[in-house]
DNA sequence: CGTTGGATTGGCT
DNA sequence: GCCAATCCAACGC
């Protein structure tokens, strides 16, 4: 139904940023509380950031906010803006390397009651269909930055299902101006649980 | 040390 | 569609 729950390996997360983020398309992100309640949500749209890249949060190096984005690749750099809201990135390319994914939206799946309290609606589609708001129905924040996703038991991503590149969507950033080549927000075609609409975000046009 | 604005969101002028 | 909320990193002096 929601495909393979093999965790995704370190080798996955070795890769370019602008690789990563639409194969993580149709993954499955988890977390397990340590209550035993599983949350989940399908990974629906994502944005990469590589270090060379201006609106990139490590464009002028390593400092004590971005540090984990240095640490190597399967790592969950949780970082704090707007002074109210938290975004979470998957960490990518070799250690050393500033580049993440940030995760955009998710459908949720698994522990909607849960994420229905924390986010005070009950409506499926305001659940996680952004970055700060996954955090808060995830109950993601600082105390969740440097996680590994791929050693650690608190948090992991399962294959899922990947999603087909002929229904994957690319577009320029939120405030970025993205030439040919550089649309790095990646999303599903058609899907209910994408954030909300902004220009720069074609509904055609695949990656790669 | 003071200023600026941000990988956003929710509520409503 | 527009703007306030509210912290703090980065940058300029």
């Amino acid at each position: 139904m929601t495909g393979s729950r093999r965790r995704l390996g370190r080798r996955f997360f070795a890769r370019p940023a602008a690789e990563v983020a639409p194969d993580l398309l149709g993954r499955l992100l988890v977390r397990e509380m340590s209550s035993g309640r599983r949350l989940s949500g399908r990974i629906v749209e994502t944005e990469a950031y590589e270090q060379s890249d201006p609106a990139s949060h490590s464009y002028r190096g390593r400092t004590e906010r971005n540090g984990v984005m240095f640490g190597g690749p399967g790592l969950l750099y949780v970082y704090f803006t707007y002074g109210m809201h938290f975004c979470m990135n998957v960490v990518t390319g070799p250690e050393g390397v500033g580049s993440a994914v940030l995760l955009r939206a998710v459908e949720p799946l698994d522990g909607i009651d849960l994420m229905a309290r924390r986010r005070s609606t009950r409506d499926l589609r305001l659940l996680c269909s952004g970055p700060a708001r996954m955090c808060q129905a995830f109950g993601v924040a600082r105390r969740q930055n440097g996680l590994d996703l791929v050693a650690g038991s608190e948090m992991h991503i399962e294959a899922g299902i990947p999603a087909q590149e002929t229904d994957i969507a690319a577009g320029s950033r939120v405030g970025v101006r993205d030439g040919v080549g550089r649309d790095w927000r990646f999303r599903l075609r058609h899907d209910e649980f994408v954030s909300r609409a902004r220009p720069g975000m074609p509904a055609t046009r695949t990656p790669r």
